[in-house]
This record gives C-alpha cells, sequence and structure tokens, in this order.
DNA sequence: TTGTAGGCGTTATCAC
DNA sequence: GTGATAACGCCTACAA
C-alpha cells in the first residue's frame, strides 16, 4: 500500500518547461550560450520549483563516469590518514566529486575486493595508500579502466603511478642526526613491521644509514624494532631489551609514527620511566596529542592536509590530461622541537 | 592516439558464453536455479576470463538504486567519528555496499549540499550527524526519495528518523555524581557551543541538573562553560575565571567531548596546573590518548564502533522494510577510572 | 531453461 | 535556438 515515488526526472523538467529534454540537457551542461535567455529562466524557475536533481547513476552510464572517486586507505581511524581525506575532500568538493572511502586495514585481499567494487562503482580516479600486494589489479585498472591512480604514503615504484608522500629518508636521517647532536648516545627505532610498506622500509634504512653516517659501528645499529601492535608483550620485552642492553648510557627513542609512539608511551608510563629524564622521545607524526603527553613530545610534522589536496589535484589533473608525465611530490617534513628531547 | 578503451559488458561475456544477456544477467543475480549447471559453469568461467564486473551505474539506473550509503558527519578528523565509521563500514561491506563520506564541518550550508550531491548519486541510505539545519532537506528525502536516514549522535526528535547514541542525561548524571562522590566542591563543565546540537544540549542540562540533586544551590551551577575552539585566548579566559573563582576549594573539570578534553590539557600543562594535584579531569569519550596523559586521565567511554554497526544495520533494515516502527536506540557508556580522578 | 524486447535518465548527434 | 533519436549497460517481463 505504498505511495508512489515521486522520483522527477529531466523529462518532467522539459514539460513543465515546455521545452525538450534535450534543451533542458542543454541547460544542465552550463551551455547557456546555445539556449535563449527566455528559455534559460524558465527550466531555471522549474528546476528550483522541482526541486529536480539529475541522476549521477545515468549521466554517468551515458558518460562512463561517476563523479565517485576512491579512496583506499589502510585505516581511516589513523588521525594521519584523516588529515589526508580532509584535504582531499575538499578538492573534490569543489571540483563537484565525492570520496567513496574504503579501509584495507593493511590487507592485501580485503584492498583487492575494495579495489574490485570501486570498477564497479566506475569511480573516476582512486586515492590508495596501498598494501602493495595487489600491483597487478591496480595497473589493470588503470590501464583497462583508464582510471587515474595516485599513491599517497606508500609507493610501489615498478607502477607508473603519480604518488605523493614525503621523503622519508631525508627526513629520518634529519631526526637521526638532531638525536645524535642533542647528544644521545644510543637511539632505538620503533616501527610496525616493515614487510613491503616502502615508508617503513625506508625509515628503517635511514636510521641505520645516519648512524652509519656518524659512526659506521654505532652500537645502535641493532637497536632498530619491529613491533607488532596487537602483541603487547612483545613490545614490552623488546622495550625492556632496549632499556637494559643500554644500561646507562644517554637514549632515546624514535617512533617510526604516531600509532607505535602512543603504545610505547603508555608502556613507559606503566613502567615508571619518564620522559625526558630517563629517556629521550621522537615521533614521525604531529598528533594532536604530541603536546599534552609529558612535557611535550617532539615529533616530525608531514602536511598531512597538503598531501591530500595534492593527491586529489593530481588525480583531477590526470583526468583531464592522462598523457601528462608521472610525477612524484615528495613534501618536507618539519621536526617540531618538545620537552622531549633535550640536550642530553 | 590513446587506444580504445576495453570496457567489458553483459554482452560480451554472453557473447564469449554463447548465450544471451538475459542468461548472464540471471547467473549475476544469483538466480542459479534457473539455470542449466553447464551454463552456469561456462558462464562463470568466461566472467573470470574477462575479468568482468557489472557495471553498478547501470545496475542503479534500472533498479534505481546505487549500492551506495552516504555518511555526511560533522568531522572526519575526530577519532569519536571515525570509530563510528568504521563500524559502520563493517556492516556495509559485508552487505554490498559502499559508504560515501562527507563532512559538513558544522555548517548547515556545507550539510545541504553534500545532501543534494548524495541525492544526485541515489544513495540507497544515509547515516547523518546533523548539524540540525537542514530538516527540510532531510524530511523531503526520506518522504519522496524514500530513502532510510538514521540519525547518529545527534537527535532531530520531530524527525521520524531511526536514531542511535547514547542516553546523555544519564551519562552526565553518572559522572557529576562521581565527581561529587570522589568528593570534589566545585565541577566545572566545559563544551562547546550548545546551539542547536542535541548531545552539546542534553549533557549541559543534566550537568546542572546533577548537580542540583546533590544541592538545589549548588556554586558550580555557575560553573559550565561555552567554548569557541577556535578561539584560543576565550578558553583561557573562561579557565582562568573559574580557577581563581574557586580559590582552594577542591575542584575537577568534566569536558563535554575529547577535542574539548585535549584542549583544555594542553592550556593546563602551559600554565604549570597538575592533575590530579591541583585539579580533577573527566572526559567524555575515550580517546586512545587518555591513558597517556598524566597519569592517566578518566573518560566516560561510548561504544562507538557498536554504534556506527548498529547505525548501518537499522539503515540496511528499513531498506528492506520501510513499515518497520522508528526506533531510538541508547547505548550505555562505561566510567574508566583512571588516575585523574581520585578521591580527594 | 533460455531468448527477445523494452526501459531506466542522461547526453550527444543529428536534423530543422 | 531547439527537438527528435539513439546509445550507455543492466534488469525484467513475456515468449518460446
Amino acid at each position: 500500500m505504498r505511495e508512489k515515488e515521486t522520483r522527477i526526472t529531466i523529462y518532467d523538467v522539459a514539460e513543465k518547461a515546455g521545452v525538450s529534454k534535450s534543451t533542458v540537457s542543454r541547460y544542465l551542461g552550463g551551455r547557456f550560450h546555445e539556449l535563449s535567455p527566455k528559455t534559460r529562466e524558465k527550466i531555471k524557475r522549474v528546476i528550483d520549483e522541482l526541486q529536480y536533481r539529475p541522476n549521477n547513476l545515468a549521466r554517468g552510464l551515458k558518460g562512463n563516469r561517476s563523479y565517485l572517486i576512491g579512496a583506499l586507505v589502510a585505516d581511516i581511524t589513523n588521525p594521519y590518514t584523516t588529515a589526508i581525506l580532509r584535504g582531499a575532500e575538499d578538492v573534490c568538493k569543489q571540483h563537484g566529486y565525492s570520496l567513496l572511502i574504503c579501509n584495507s586495514d593493511n590487507h592485501p585481499s580485503k584492498e583487492r575486493e575494495y579495489i574490485s567494487m570501486l570498477q564497479s562503482h566506475k569511480i573516476d580516479g582512486l586515492l590508495i595508500q596501498t598494501t602493495g600486494g595487489n600491483q597487478h589489479f591496480l595497473r589493470d585498472l588503470s590501464e583497462n579502466g583508464r582510471k587515474p591512480i595516485v599513491l599517497v604514503d606508500r609507493k610501489i615504484p615498478e607502477l607508473p603511478f603519480d604518488t605523493v608522500g614525503i621523503d622519508n629518508r631525508q627526513a629520518t636521517i634529519q631526526a637521526v642526526s638532531y638525536l645524535l647532536q642533542q647528544n644521545y648516545r644510543r637511539i632505538a627505532f620503533f616501527t610496525e613491521p616493515v614487510a613491503g610498506v616502502s615508508p617503513r622500509r625506508e625509515r628503517f634504512a635511514a636510521f641505520q644509514e645516519a648512524l652509519r653516517m656518524a659512526d659506521p659501528e654505532h652500537p645502535s645499529l641493532t637497536d632498530a624494532f619491529e613491533v607488532d601492535l596487537a602483541n603487547d608483550s612483545q613490545l614490552d620485552s623488546l622495550l625492556e631489551t632496549f632499556l637494559t642492553r643500554t644500561g646507562r648510557e644517554t637514549k632515546a627513542i624514535l617512533a617510526a609514527n604516531s600509532v607505535v609512539a602512543l603504545k610505547i608511551i603508555i608502556k613507559l608510563k606503566e613502567k615508571g620511566i619518564r620522559i625526558p629524564d630517563d629517556l629521550g622521545f621522537l615521533s614521525f607524526d604531529n598528533p594532536d596529542w604530541a603536546a599534552a603527553v609529558f612535557s611535550g613530545i617532539s615529533t616530525i610534522e608531514q602536511p598531512t592536509y597538503q598531501i591530500g589536496k595534492t593527491v586529489a589535484e593530481l588525480i583531477l589533473k590526470r583526468m583531464s590530461d592522462p598523457q601528462a608525465a608521472i610525477q612524484t611530490i615528495s613534501y618536507q617534513t618539519q621536526l617540531i622541537e618538545r620537552a622531549s628531547t633535550p640536550r642530553v
């Protein structure tokens, strides 16, 4: 017994305005110079009255475009990620696009499922922080689907895609040099499992490189740890290892991202270890809690919002010019000094 | 000189499998019992070979559905929000839906623009944490568009929509009672501007109600403050007001959400005010930094992930049964005691 | 069990 | 400047 559904179509507008669908379509397409002022005015009025909204599905079917941009990220719950999405969204909105956001959860299989789903939706472009496990599918989407793909944060050199992120090597070297310069003798690097994730790999390698630059046999060359964040006791024992191993030497921890940093900090609190009295601390990313923990945690800030904007801009640009040269944009990071890394 | 685009359609599958489009369509629709095992097998093979993905736009155009669910939130950058989205996404994915996420930024005008955009995309349902300023448009979307709308977090009693959130009155009363019981004489309540936002309004009112329950003339009845987070000096002076006004009485702050809480905490750090030595502290939400600040901040936890799941489930349910009775689901909160609220 | 013939709401290509 | 008409890819009667 449900009422009839009222869908207003271009036809309704045409009829009420006393013109043909084509004419209305011209209006919708913004081709005003092809219309007489009179009809243009009339159509405008009718659209308002009827509250008509063009159907994107129909538009997309015809033009093979959806006005949708996919955003496939590892974890929407990570503040780093949301800042990027915010930037991307603002740009997209300005250009009439919406964002289809999906979480791969760092699982290649989930990522693959979503790629497939996004393909079904005929997304016009894809922003992806990839697990690295679906190169074949991405290549296919790009080549056969002819959809612009832009990688954020994580690179895949073999793939011919625009990429936006930071210079992880440089940022890490800057971080380590800074800690060294602040006179910390031992430095531990904590990261999530490096696996195939490029920023992690690059930061890990650069950590050792920076140490070697200072001293080819630097004792902390063995102080790089990969932690599984789901495994609480592992982090505990790794931390313990570092602390006992280094005895009374001056020491600091460099966390590869803010999630790792927070886990470690909570553990330190539990253990009664104080920052910076007992231990220096520096973290990648610049989460908003950094100023609130201990007397402030020093961080390496990425221009996340800007990164998101740039990604979206690259997608849009490549949509209009598929042949444009492929580029990798690396933003500079900024070291924000707070109380966690005093000179010792 | 671009290569021809390869779009694989149902027609290609049909041809290669030696059957008609309808037959393939039946396969896609999962109506296997209408197919002979042989053709079924053949179609399956061809689909795999061709890597065929049905076009959602075409599907949607015919069936007037998009397999898209809109999520219109105030701020995707807020951890409370992302936890909810995460829950909603997981449910949606399971049922073949994707999430179109948009930020209203708490601006009714932006919200309206997005509602319109989402309508164009023919979303099959809407999850909304509303600014409260677009009742007319929402009603229209619901009535004429016949799309299920579920409100999260923020209620609008006048609108006939399912709603999911917490019992703000009860949670606030519990919070205040707890602080009173811990022997704090003065309690300040800090919230973002109440305006038309229901949880803020409810918490604000319940704060005073709880105080009155304890003492009809409780001195803190005037200690409820609305702060504009963009205005740093305002927060500063409000804080100062409270601290001087209360002199040496025992006191605590109740923050209406984690964003306000963090701002206040950073201010306190700047001022050298310690928690809990100088001041007790309790916050709504349970951000992951709560355990890392001072010796831990007590919080009122909402089951955010569960809330998100429930919202999505309600949307799906109402899609299949539009006549189902409208319900409001209020989850219970949990008070998590940490070191910031000792008995004084 | 399978095939044929529309039609969903748009845009693009012709005419007029 | 405007109006028919044919797609776009899929689904759903209705036939066979």
